[in-house]
DNA sequence: AGCACGCCGACT
DNA sequence: GTCGGCGTGCTC
């Protein structure tokens, strides 16, 4: 065996459990440390390997050698690399893949098999210098454009023996590519002056450059150019007279628009002033969590600035996230306002060089903020002094294709890790945040006045079951609500409609027979979009043109039940003929900058009344809104979901918030079927304390989160059967396991498996399993054991089965 | 993931 | 008798 100068441990971006040791060559010694990728050989492949440190053999198989270090200095912090290993354990999911996935895009490489040609090959192939088979003629006129994928020619059944065939006759080759890595930093050529003295005579042109150059210490070519244009050539012949030296260098992609005028700290209430105290007294001194729970309108994001500022003062980065991109850019505005370009962004918006370029900005601490969407949670950062979770109740924190995390969850445990405080914040914070403050894990922080105390809105509930038998748009614009609506537009003030469904009609059904127009691809009714004129699932994206026949009996009118914002807005028009109405949901917000274009409008008073989804709750500031009608509250209640009652009440408390922000008190409508929901009357009477105490009741009772602790397994496949197949030897395995272990009888509960709610989504039929318990040790130690006595079942080709720690959505 | 090895059905 | 299907195991 050969003994190597050392040897690191390295976690390969691959779904494979645990770290790999390898050897490293001496000459790459000095270079693999901690943080950096490295290529490594893996079975008869290369891949990327993360380095997490060094380590010794265990023996027991042969150390390979690392064949490459491919970074110069490393992608993250090494201090980063414990917070990783959480998130796998967590999470259950392999080290590597947690690390690519935190990671900016387009840095992995690996090895394709790729089969190409020889021109020899070619040659006798065009001379049709020998008898072919059909297939070896395909082969080969393939290969004539180019190289293929040795994938691509199995999956068009190309068998491996032709392959070989054609390789023993010298007319192809097969070989190993190294694909991948395709973001890059962006180089930028430079301009200095040199140390060569200028002759006496020297043209005007060359003059002038001299002049930029002594002007500053260095200008890229490309400005030079702007000012002299015949500089690219004229630079050149200066390199060689010495007057000039010109170099690469790497310059940053600028993801940021118009330059942003610095504002001012505002003066804080001394509400907000306690609370910036509290938490500047212990920022610097370890872990500290905090919730801090301020009605919409008491100035949150002031309080975050100067906390930002007092945390930026002792040299430590803060770390900002915010639900989507939308309020990313109003936070990243304040924030680029306040502290210039200390501030980096990380969110989905960012192509993927310019998503590298503010990683290594963040690196090299150029950046002392970084405010970003969930994947922010990984930015590069080490002694992170404040970590702040904004509208830590948004649902879509936890959202994500293969690795299922909730950001605002791993925050929490980054800034433990990191010994730095973290503040949770939320007008409607999330019952899981209050139960850890209740039970003193989190420190509460209260802002109860709103700025300029202005008074919350007054709330009107309206039964729906009273006016069930009136028809048309009355129905869902109700007389009270009507009435708000005429007095707010005749004092020129603006309305907002809130209904948490899009599109014109969410259940057509034929006239004749009765039957729903369904998705043919999921289990679910398809809704009517007037303006583009089609059906459309909501789950799936499948469209249909419309006017369309019934399924069933053919040629017939199709009634247009159950209603979204297209028809709100229809309605609106039939009513208020005279009044300007805007929309807002994803079907007019789909193009990048639309929902600034829509609150602008609203802004500047070009609006009078906004229909909207929940888009429209989320934390924008809508200051001439006195009436909020919110159509029909009932509609989140209705989810198949513990956390149905939760949502509701934040959802509405949140549209209320949005009444009366400017001069003048704002009124609520609030239209529900089920005026006498607690969720409701909570929010109808703002009442937090009563809304949680009845909650926590029922999670209490029915063993639910965050009482109890709960891992979905969910089962989906294209065929039927086999999902079932699965999903019921998946639960037998559970049950064998918890039947031979007392452990687990003690901490563990099983439900189902049963068919999902929703049993068919995009051609995939659905199962689901819940395994329960009161510690998350347990069940993750359960969940574990059961994949490792059934591998087979967590990779079986057609169906997959996903395990979602703290799932958000059961259905 | 992707690749090799190994054991059963439909063809030369 | 072989070719090739994909279930199972492994990758430092």
């Amino acid at each position: 065996m050969t003994i190597y100068s050392s040897h690191i441990a390295v976690a390969v971006a691959l779904p494979v459990e645990g770290s790999y040791t390898y050897g490293v060559p001496d000459a790459l010694a000095p270079l693999a440390t901690p943080g950096k990728r490295v290529l490594v050989p893996f079975g008869r492949r290369r891949v990327t390997g993360y380095v997490l440190g060094e380590t010794v053999p265990s023996g027991g198989y042969a150390v390979k050698r690392i064949l490459d270090v491919l970074d110069p200095v490393p992608l993250f912090p090494p201090e980063m690399i414990p917070f990783f290993k959480w998130v796998a354990d967590y999470y259950m999911h392999p080290l590597g893949e947690v690390i690519q996935c935190a990671l900016p895009g387009g840095l992995n490489v690996y090895d394709r098999l790729t089969v190409s040609a020889t021109p020899g090959g070619l040659t006798v192939f065009e001379a049709g210098g020998r008898d072919l088979t059909p297939l070896e003629r395909e082969v080969m006129t393939r290969l004539k454009s180019g190289p293929c994928r040795l994938k691509d020619l199995r999956e068009r059944r190309v068998p491996a023996a032709l392959v070989q065939t054609l390789e023993d006759r010298g007319w192809l080759v097969r070989e190993a590519v190294l694909q991948g890595g395709v973001a890059r930093p962006r180089m930028e050529r430079f301009a200095a002056r040199g140390d060569g003295t200028p002759p006496a005579s020297l043209s005007r042109a060359r003059r002038d450059i001299l002049a930029l150059l002594e002007s500053c210490e260095e200008m890229s070519i490309s400005d030079i150019k702007a000012q002299v244009p015949t500089a690219p050539r004229l630079v050149r012949a200066m390199v060689e007279q010495g007057l000039v030296r010109v170099y690469e260098k790497q310059v940053y992609r600028d993801p940021f628009g118009e330059p942003i005028p610095p504002d001012t700290p505002r003066t804080l209430n001394p509400e907000q002033a306690g609370v910036v105290a509290e938490v500047d007294a212990v920022t610097g001194k370890g872990f500290c969590p905090f919730l801090l729970a301020g009605v919409t309108g008491s100035g949150k994001t002031e309080v975050y600035l100067h906390l930002a500022r007092k945390v930026m003062e002792k040299g430590l980065p803060v770390l900002v996230l915010v639900p989507e991109i939308a309020l990313i850019s109003q936070m990243e505005r304040r924030f680029r306002a306040r502290f210039g370009e200390a501030v980096a962004v990380l969110h989905s918006g960012l192509s993927a060089g310019e998503r590298l370029d503010q990683w290594q900005r963040i690196l090299n601490r150029e950046a002392a903020v970084v405010i970003g969407a969930r994947s922010a949670v990984f930015a590069p950062l080490d002694h992170i002094g404040l970590v702040i979770v904004d509208e830590e109740h948004d649902t879509s924190y936890k959202q994500g294709a293969d690795l299922l995390y909730n950001a605002r969850d791993i925050a929490v445990v980054r800034a433990k890790l990191s010994d730095a405080v973290v503040i949770l914040g939320s007008a409607t914070p999330s019952v899981h945040t209050c139960y850890n403050v209740r039970t003193g894990k989190f420190r509460e922080l209260r802002i109860r006045r709103r700025v300029a105390s202005r008074p919350l809105p007054e709330i009107t509930v309206v039964d729906l079951k009273k006016v069930a038998d009136t028809r048309g748009a009355r129905r869902f614009i109700t007389p009270p609500l009507h009435a708000a609506m005429t007095a707010a537009l005749e004092r020129k003030e603006q309305v907002l409609l809130f209904l948490n469904r899009r599109g014109f009609a969410s259940f057509p059904v034929c006239a004749a027979c009765g039957e729903a127009l369904r998705c043919v691809h999921c289990d679910i009714t398809l809704t009517y979009h007037r303006l583009a004129g089609v059906y459309r699932c909501h789950y799936c994206g499948y469209t249909r043109k419309a006017p369309c026949d019934c399924p069933a009996c053919g040629p017939a009118p199709i009634k247009l039940l159950g209603m979204g914002t297209e028809k709100v807005e229809a309605a609106v028009k039939a009513l208020f003929p005279d009044a300007r109405v805007a929309r807002m949901d994803r079907d007019t917000t789909t193009r990048k900058g639309s929902v600034v274009r829509i609150l602008k409008s609203l802004r500047k008073g070009a609006v009078d009344v906004l229909v909207g989804t929940q888009m429209v709750a989320k934390g924008h500031d809508f200051p001439n809104i006195t009436v909020v009608g919110v159509i029909c509250a009932d509609l989140s209640l209705s989810f198949p979901d513990f956390r149905a009652g939760e949502r509701t009440f934040q959802l509405l408390a949140q549209v209320a918030g949005r009444a009366g922000r400017g001069d003048a008190p704002g009124r609520m409508i609030l239209q529900t079927f089920t005026p006498d929901h607690f969720s409701i009357v909570a929010a109808t009477r703002q009442d937090y304390e009563a809304f949680y105490k009845v909650e926590i009741g029922f999670r209490r009772a029915l063993g639910y989160p965050p009482v109890s602790r709960i891992i979905q397994l969910r089962i989906s496949g294209v065929d039927p059967e086999a999902t079932r197949e699965t999903a019921e030897a998946l639960g037998s395995v559970c049950r064998e396991l918890l039947q031979q272990e007392a452990v687990y009888r003690k901490w563990v509960t099983l439900l189902g498996p049963v068919e999902a709610s929703i049993q068919k989504i995009a051609g995939r039929y659905r199962w689901q399993m819940l395994v329960k318990g009161l510690r998350i040790g347990p069940l993750r130690r359960f969940v574990r054991a059961v994949s490792s006595a059934a591998p087979n079942l967590f990779r079986h080709p057609g169906v997959r089965v996903v395990i979602d720690v703290d799932p958000y959505f059961l259905s």
